[in-house]
DNA sequence: CCAGTAAGGGTCATTACAACCCTAAGTCAG
DNA sequence: CTGACTTAGGGTTGTAATGACCCTTACTGG
């Protein structure tokens, strides 16, 4: 039998819903050291009322993927990523109770003075990434994965600045890495790992007024791939305005 | 307004559609040197009628989207795949025309002995992955992302067993890693690398007949993660049997 | 003006890797 | 039987990337 990729699902009953897991870097108050957090939107039906989930909602009939993650995430928390990329397509037939749902889940970053201006109410709530209670359906695996990618992704792309502003220093850059990787680097060895790389381009500005010597200000070399997606860098290029 | 992932897709014209692309290995007659090779299946309905797509159909209401991926494979070509692993999931509005198709497409692997053993008649046929015709819908951009996973996966991590049987040679090994970077490898220094990891154990057997000094026969570990999926590879284990 | 601290540069040892060379051990032609 | 040929497999060396550690520079607040 060949395919007739065009047909219909057979059991019409399968929903099609699109999920984010976005991440922000938030400091902590007692050591003062950055981690990672996520914000869930807590659930008001079944099943799982009552839980925390991640946030999304069903895909809408005239919109592409990406597209219906930022519609979701934008409505259940105000956010605006910087970054967003697809993760993975979760569909085992037994992840949710009651009628199949197959999830489409997008990763993203954002800034954090973007994630504090986005609006928390009751029913969404930040958590470190790390320590989560138990989640709604199969997130508590889509946030660890989620999690495993940006760790693997830190290290060999230029997605870090996605929490930062337009200019940064290397030191705020390097408190980034710091929190991702949960460990802390070698000043002088990252300033040389991001001045030898093309990652990065200097400004002649300088930040002054820190009590400390002057930092540099850098900005990321917009000529450069950032995400690291091969072929498909030309679809995300087309999509966005 | 708070997300409600079970809750039907508004329209319910968007249809789910599973495809694979899978890669063999074969011998160019000319040069003798092994290049990456892909089946494709020609469509017999409009859209794209008479052109070839990747081997697919849609998604059954009973089934995970693996094991989709498996049956529509085997359905369309008689494969079975030594690998299989998510690539993305393919949803752009305007990739299809008429009905909406969301695609999630799988990559995978197969032994080249397989491949020549399973059938392969009028409506499918075998095409070296860097030189495909104008396929339909938007898969020559898929191929490409899978043949770009392919050689970034075959760097970093141990999947090239997948093209091969229960018991290798450093040799053959070496070959397939040189198919798929597309460039010949030095053999002392390939030897080093794997045989200082610990992907692979000697086994007390040789080669003869070969008219040459007779090989070591390898295994791979079964003991390490070849997948190199992070927290997804939980999710993997437990479905096959 | 001095103490404290971050910015930013230098040095060195270790490691991974590529290039290149050599020897070992089979088969086949004669 | 023997030597040519070819692949298996090991050794050596230079280079580039990385991490550990030390030093100087330059600002601010007391």
């Amino acid at each position: 039998m060949v395919s007739g990729e065009a047909r219909k699902v057979d059991d019409a009953s399968v929903a099609l819903a699109v999920s984010t897991v976005i991440f922000a870097l938030r400091q902590d108050e007692a050591s003062g050291l950055a981690t990672v957090w996520l914000p869930l939107v807590r659930r008001i039906r079944e099943p799982f009322d009552g839980q925390w989930a991640l946030p999304g909602g069903p895909l809408g009939a005239a919109e592409d993927l990406a597209t219906a993650a930022r519609r979701t995430l934008g409505e259940t928390t105000g956010l605006t990523p910087g970054y967003l990329e697809q993760l993975y397509a979760f569909g085992d037939v037994d992840r949710s109770p009651g009628p199949r749902v197959v999830s489409i889940v997008y990763w993203a970053l954002v800034q954090s003075e973007e994630a504090q201006r986005a609006s928390v109410g009751e029913n969404v709530q930040w958590f470190p990434a790390d320590d989560l209670p138990a989640l709604a359906f199969d997130h508590n695996l889509i946030v660890d994965y989620a999690l495993w990618r940006l760790r693997n992704k830190m290290e060999y792309s230029r997605i870090a600045h996605a929490f930062l502003g337009e200019t940064f220093t290397l030191t705020q850059l390097r408190e980034v890495h710091e929190a991702v990787r949960g460990r802390a680097l070698d000043p002088a060895n990252f300033r040389r790992s991001i001045e030898g790389s093309d990652a990065v381009v200097a400004t002649d500005q300088r930040v002054t007024g820190t009590r400390h010597r002057p930092a540099r200000l850098f900005r990321y070399n917009t000529s450069i791939d950032l995400a690291d997606q091969g072929p498909l860098s030309r679809l995300n290029e087309r999509k966005e305005p």
